[in-house]
DNA sequence: GCCGTTGTTGCAAAAAGTTGCATCACGGCA
DNA sequence: TGCCGTGATGCAACTTTTTGCAACAACGGC
């Protein structure tokens, strides 16, 4: 959707090889957009063929060469541009709200199974960003600006995770009482 | 993803045609899965070809004929089977967030007003939730079992919308003072 | 020197989703 | 009678994402 941006806005720091975005799309990024290292590869190039990134070749001891990517002037204007620019949202596609739908006697179990895994990832995650939280941004209002919109989508990652558990807990106790009735 | 057991969950109650599934898909269902008109008939046409839907052709006064889908017996079972496999989650993709990322004295003017119209959106959403809820699912632990599955997963959008506005007052106090120190 | 492992980059086919338009039936109305 | 609006279904082209795999470099061990 805006998987240009979202590398664009990763390279706004430093900048970075497709292996090294890849990773970070499992962290920072990723904790609100994600993609595979062979989409970040392919729009790498393109956006290199735009005009909006430079490349590099950088040699490594121990290991293969690296191509690493910079945001041109011309990359910063049109990311700068694109704040501007229609917002869309993908909003979530949870297969487990789709099974709970298909709830009965049968599957209650299975279903609470998922729910209770789900709880426990989540919670490890939400572990992450608060340790994050904790170390980068323990004062907000002092924060540059720029620093401040990262910390609110931190804080957003950070709300989700609550909301989800006590959602959980609600799901958890709700369903008991279902699993006791079929005993 | 798994349209074609979001579309079948669908048809669980009653059978339905592909634009009364279309403009389910708006409403109920739509609450946490999304698709096209375009897309839901041509995963109708797969269902039926698979077996999992039959297909009747129905006159309407006033209106064009529609097709209107039923599950087959096939097709009831191996939505209860889908239910024990893996479960994947989509998770949200939302340029407002990464747009944060890109958050400076020039465009936070543009980007709080962005987030409160979301907020505004998020809000009458939550209205219609709030109603549903209090019209059909006013005592959880009496409902039967499927419902309650129902239950949750509404639960589940309004948790996220009240998070959702939750994090916009919060997001929106600490920005105000971005707003102030710039003017 | 060969072999497996890890790290980096990449290709290609398939699936899923989006966009824009096309068709056709019906009724109302000028 | 011709034309327009609405409702229902559908096609085709395109973009995005996923899946599975391939190439190749370096290093470590043997």
């Amino acid at each position: 959707m805006a998987l240009a941006q979202a590398i664009m806005t990763s390279l706004l720091d430093a900048d970075l090889s497709g292996s090294e975005l890849a990773r970070d799309f499992e962290k920072s990024m990723g904790f609100f957009w994600q993609a595979s290292h062979q989409q970040i590869y392919q729009e790498l190039r393109k956006l290199a063929a735009k005009g909006w990134l430079n490349k590099r070749e950088v040699n490594q001891s121990g290991k293969p060469n690296k191509i690493v990517y910079g945001l041109t002037l011309a990359g910063r204007e049109s990311l700068a541009e694109w704040v501007y620019g229609p917002t869309r949202v993908q909003p979530t596609k949870d297969e487990l709200l789709l099974k709970l739908y298909n709830l009965n006697e049968d599957n209650v179990e299975h279903i609470v199974g998922e729910i209770t895994a789900r709880r426990e990832e989540v919670m490890k995650r939400l572990y992450l960003y608060e340790a994050v939280r904790r170390r980068h941004y323990d004062d907000p209002a002092s924060l540059p600006v720029r620093h401040k919109g990262v910390y609110l989508a931190l804080e957003s990652g950070i709300h989700q995770g609550e909301q989800f558990l006590a959602w959980c807990d609600e799901a958890l106790s709700l369903l008991a009482s279902v699993e006791k009735r079929k005993a």
